[in-house]
DNA sequence: CGAGATTCATGTGAAGTATACCTTTAGGCTTAA
DNA sequence: AAGCCTAAAGGTATACTTCACATGAATCTCGTA
């Protein structure tokens, strides 16, 4: 096989399509956002008042992931500041995504966060928590000022630590003179509100807004407008976006994943040296998705998982027609062959039966049981997955264990 | 020839066990006053 | 002195084993035509 890296190289640096990839990378922040002008109206409108130096309400927000809720709240309090600035109206934002692992863990540190965002700092470790809320309170409440506090993915702080401190944080209010707060909480989970305790849940969620996920006729849009922002002119075939918007709406309407897909569909066809994105390298992106998928699911499988995996795989190797059907006789013994060959101890029939099962649900193979009368009862094992990621998860599974 | 009994290989359920993981409690230690 | 941190104790979920029984069609058995 010519191989020739120069001109790999070459490829990339000429027949690029894309003029911006970073346009469709996840941490991305688009100047518009089509099909939220709703959501932002209505944002806008509830905090509007802190341009008057009143506290506005505070603000609950719920949708699926990818319905852009931290974009439109990143995009309204941007406003709002730059408004702010020009009105000389001391007003501060503040944002925490309460998943990232340095924060989430306690109350403390959530706290310890949003006085780091103020420009105080305070020991990791220490101090009492009181005195911590004494000290962010001393830190905020020294001027007149209003304060924006924004808890995005607030259901995983409390569905760690519980709600206790969020009762805390509504109570602020009342033991400052100067400074008022508002927040504004976001979750992906749409029953979190009603598990919290009433008294938090009324004053945290004063308003309460629902952004629904996009249709495909939004999702069309917002891929347009970032297609237009990464690739070059020209370089995306028509019918491309309309298939992308009509998977991603039916399956989850998530924004987000769909420009994943276009992404991946596009590196595909540059990694091609195609100047072109075309029809086919969506249902290979399509597929790459899958593939990735299936490889995540084996790498993470207990090993014993694997192992079994690893003789039902072994078995339809050696038996090339893939029609061909296995029992759990024979699985079980090559898998106990290959414990001891391993000098690993083999689980029991029982178990091996329930994994097998397990595998079956996780769609890795497909085992039905079935009867053979004077033989026997057993779960007929047959294969769905094609032959190169077969290959491909025995490589993976073979490292794992060596 | 056919109804019913038998049989095989493994499925399935219940209950028990070991282990890791999490929560709770008690006591010591740090920090602020 | 407050109250946080650490360590031990206790509790719980998970992964597995053991025992016991269920399953269901191919096959066998045996009575009958």
């Amino acid at each position: 096989m010519p191989f020739n890296v120069e001109k790999i190289f070459e490829n990339v640096t000429k027949k690029s399509i894309f003029l911006n990839k970073s346009v469709l990378q996840s941490d991305y922040t688009p100047e518009t956002i089509p099909h939220r002008e709703q959501q932002i109206k209505q944002v806008a409108k509830i905090l509007a008042c802190s341009l008057r130096l009143e506290k506005p309400s505070n603000l609950f927000i719920y949708g699926k992931t990818g319905t852009g809720k931290t974009l439109v709240v990143k995009y309204v309090l941007n406003e709002l500041n730059k408004k702010a600035a020009a009105l000389k109206i001391p007003l501060k934002t503040i944002y925490v995504n309460c998943k990232l692992k340095k924060v989430s863990d306690t109350e403390y540190r959530i706290l310890a966060e949003l006085i780091s965002q103020l420009g105080a700092d305070i020991p990791a470790t220490g101090l009492p928590t009181d005195v911590v809320y004494k000290k962010f309170i001393n830190i905020i409440d020294e001027n007149k000022q209003l304060i924006i506090i924004v808890l995005d993915e607030i259901d995983e702080a409390v569905k760690k630590i519980g709600d206790a401190f969020l009762y805390n944080f509504t109570r602020l209010n009342s033991e400052m003179m100067n400074t008022q707060i508002s927040f504004i909480g976001i979750s992906n989970d749409l029953t979190f509100i009603d598990s919290l305790d009433p008294r938090v849940r009324s004053s945290l969620s004063e308003e309460e807004l629902v952004f629904p996920p996009y249709n495909a006729l939004q999702l069309k849009d917002i891929l347009i407008e970032r297609a237009k922002r990464s690739f070059k002119r020209s370089c995306v075939s028509s019918g491309v976006i309309e298939k992308i918007a009509a998977l991603a709406a039916k399956e989850h309407g998530d924004a987000r994943r769909a420009i994943d897909l276009l992404r991946i569909a596009a590196e595909l066809a540059e990694r091609e040296g195609k100047s072109k994105l075309t029809l086919e390298f969506v249902d290979k992106a399509i597929e790459k998705i899958e593939r990735d998928k299936i490889v995540d699911l084996v790498e993470t499988q207990p090993r014993h998982h694997q192992l079994i995996l690893l003789s039902i795989l072994n078995f339809f190797d050696t038996l090339k027609n893939k029609e061909q059907k296995v029992y759990t006789g024979d699985i079980y013994n090559r898998y106990y062959d290959l414990c001891k060959q391993l000098k690993l101890e083999p689980l029991t029939q029982r178990r091996v039966s329930d994994i097998v099962a397990e595998l079956d649900m996780l769609g890795l193979i497909n085992a039905q049981v079935i009867s053979k009368g004077r033989y026997g009862r057993t779960r007929e094992i047959k294969m769905t997955l094609p032959n190169s990621l077969i290959l491909k998860i025995k490589s993976i599974i073979e490292q794992q264990i060596y």
